[in-house]
DNA sequence: ACCCCCATGTAAACGGTTACATGATTTC
DNA sequence: GAAATCATGTAACCGTTTACATGGGGGT
């Protein structure tokens, strides 16, 4: 059995202190953890009902504006229960990348697609990059967000792991260069070198 | 819609060459590609069944022995399917890394299951170094293999990978330490030092 | 009056894992 | 002949995405 965290999400997000209704839970995801979590209102929605059923968050009706909007607030049992989840150890990192998948078989496609994969790759690593030193920049702007550290820390692994993607893609060049010059001698050759 | 990317790997294994059932198959994902794919055989059998029935492999029954066991091949039309999977561009990068959500949460834990979460992390980075350094001991004990180039590029990728997420976890516990001893001020002097 | 954004929700389909059932073959 | 390994398959369940339906509020 695989434990969901779809419900420690929602609960984490709260635990900020504001209210917040489910649209506001998603754009905050969407702002702060988008580049390892995303949410879908499909999840969220029930999941915010289960969750007051549960006692783990409860309505916070009263906005200044009436709407249809429902803002929800965290409990006390909501915090605990976000405790424990953080207490017990993560599990399941990520897997699947289909762009590794494609690039693994790629000797059964042809070159031309062979490049487009790792120029795709590049282009996204790139795209990253910039969308990470924007995010830096605004977490520097407000150095009073309690957030402060695990937003450091996550852009930290997040500018990490696209910066190595550039340089991957790059040695990722020059051993299929090889590979297409000199065959497998050249390819050791060249895996050899800066190793 | 998103396109299933299980039947292309199935047909990518057989792209080989080689006739495998599908116990095969999945032990070939599992010593290759191990890294960023996985495949269950819940889901490995019955796609066999229908890529047959759509005639991109076909059964090859006769070997040696007789088994109960199936080995599959693949077609001329299962190649170009697999070439035509191959010329489009790779979708869905791998999201949902539950260690940087609980991570990005932690603030909300107590201290020792954030250094807890860490230190997983980087036991986890430490195994997988070794895991892929004797992947790499196993590919380069054998040259001739048609997969070279792509194995390196893979194991490369992963190298790195796990090299990034050790060289991260100093980060992080130097970014805590500062936090924990001198506030944010303190923290934003850690960040600007070698970024 | 119209459009865009905010906002909630549901149903269907899908992809995937897990657990379970079963049995052949090889090796010791 | 027992144990380990090779091997196939299915059913149930679960989490997730997608598409669809609906409507209020603010700005122009």
């Amino acid at each position: 059995m695989r434990e969901p965290s779809t419900r420690y999400v929602l609960l984490g997000v709260l635990a900020t202190g504001d209210a917040m209704t489910g649209f506001e839970i998603r754009s905050f995801i969407d702002q702060s953890v988008q580049f390892f979590w995303r949410e879908s209102y499909g999840q969220i929605y029930p999941e915010l009902k289960r969750l007051s059923e549960e006692g783990l968050i409860r309505a916070a009706s009263a906005r200044g504006r009436k709407r249809a909007a429902q803002p929800w607030r965290i409990t006390p049992a909501g915090r605990e229960a976000l405790k424990r989840w953080l207490d017990r150890p993560a599990q399941a990192q990520p897997l699947r990348d289909e762009t590794m998948l494609k690039l693994f078989f790629s000797r059964h496609a042809s070159t031309a697609a062979a490049r487009e994969l790792l120029a795709a790759a590049r282009g996204a690593a790139q795209a990253r990059v910039a969308a990470l030193e924007n995010a830096e920049r605004a977490v520097l702007a407000d150095p009073d967000d309690p957030d402060l550290l695990s937003s450091l820390i996550v852009i930290d692994r997040g500018l990490r792991a696209a910066r190595m993607m550039l340089e991957w893609c790059a040695r990722a060049d020059a051993l299929r260069a090889a590979w297409d010059a000199g065959g497998s001698e050249a390819l050791l050759r060249q895996w050899r070198r800066s190793q």
